[in-house]
DNA sequence: GATTGTGAAGAGCTTCACAGCT
DNA sequence: AGCTGTGAAGCTCTTCACAATC
């Protein structure tokens, strides 16, 4: 009985990123770990920690640490990762190959089941095991399939009408790779994963610690 | 005199968003945007977004809002967008492939000057107009460039190392698609772009906008 | 009437520090 | 001695609400 629900954002991310030093630290046979070196590995405090990882209800060990196993268990249950989900891909661009390619998606319990485009030369393609599909055949996948998660990799222009469409469809959460902020029901789950956000805010850092010893111009 | 040092990062990742909604209104002709629609733009309050705006020093105008061209102006200048920034990438695979490829980069100002790959297959190779190099011709072309930022695309595995690198060669920030936590000198700038984590955030999401309404499963 | 800029209140997140367990 | 769990303090970010401006 993990009140799921009384988890906060900043939490929930880092969850992730404990998740990530977990699986490294079971292929390393590692029975244990404590709040300080989780904390070591992710930029975090070793009280912020522990505290994220109270809502599991004592499941750390004074004087040892945390069960490897059974924390890296209990997270993957909070996130919703003890179960595989099915996932579609729309957009065959560039970026959606990388997708359908990166093999991390599988690793985690991400799966995908389609993947649409509008452009009749990569339609019937195979990539990654996975044939492209033609848009038109979309909404019908999603219900026969029951598909729950969608990714979005199309230009700009295209992506609040995919995004409509997929929610009139069913989908319930969306990354969303263009460049674009999505308005839709709130109890649709948009995540965006922006290039050019993530570069802007790379230049922002370096302004500012550069700024401090005087600029470089 | 804007004060570069005084905004928090939450203020400077909404500074982006407002940056991609202007280059928008600039397309339209608007001459003028309220915070209003801002905010509407961007799911961000109406409040919130004259207390970011404000330190500029009162750009906005009461009864009329913000003109576009100068506040467009003014958040490149905060974003340090004022002038263009050249970056390496260092692993061509899929995702490197898709980074070269990305038209919105140059766009914003950023530009590629060197692609380096292990892989002797994809040296030599020409993408995006960029000829891939060998990893032995990196710290030179760094040197010599005196490039900024690098774009790192390669395996987890080989991300630490490859930083290391990057550092040593005079890199100040690292934009990081590896789905590892980098550990590097704290006057080096580092965003990460997980996509795993993206997608796990989105589950999160999911879960809890279903729990409420009594579990879908 | 519409909209800005902002002090003050409110909400939320992080860090501290220490009792208590092994 | 080493480490967890947590109340309380401290800090940051957000929202409210309203006087001031056009």
């Amino acid at each position: 009985m993990p009140n799921t629900e009384r988890i906060s954002k900043p939490t929930s991310q880092r969850m992730s990123l404990y998740l990530r030093v977990l699986n490294a630290q079971l292929e390393l046979d590692r029975v244990s770990i404590s709040s300080k070196e989780l904390g070591a590995q992710t930029g975090v405090k070793d009280a912020q920690v522990r505290k994220d990882l109270a809502c599991f209800g004592s499941l750390g060990t004074p004087g040892v640490g945390y069960l490897t196993r059974d924390l890296h268990h209990q997270l993957r249950r909070i996130l919703g990762m003890d179960k595989s989900w099915n996932a579609v891909l729309v957009g065959v661009g560039n970026i959606g190959r990388a997708l359908l390619a990166y093999p991390k998606f599988r690793n985690e319990g991400f799966n995908f089941v389609g993947a649409f485009d509008l452009d009749k030369k990569t339609i019937g393609n195979k990539i990654a095991g996975l044939q492209i599909q033609p848009m038109t055949a979309l909404a019908n996948s999603i219900r026969h399939s029951r598909v729950k998660l969608a990714l979005i990799a199309v230009p700009p222009n295209a992506a609040v009408a995919v995004a409509q469409f997929l929610v009139d469809g069913g989908i319930r959460g969306i990354l969303n790779f263009a460049p674009i902020r999505l308005h839709l029901r709130d109890d649709i789950a948009v995540v965006n994963v922006d290039f050019t956000d993530a570069l802007e805010q790379l230049v922002f850092k370096i302004r500012l610690s550069t700024t401090d010893v005087k600029g470089t111009k």
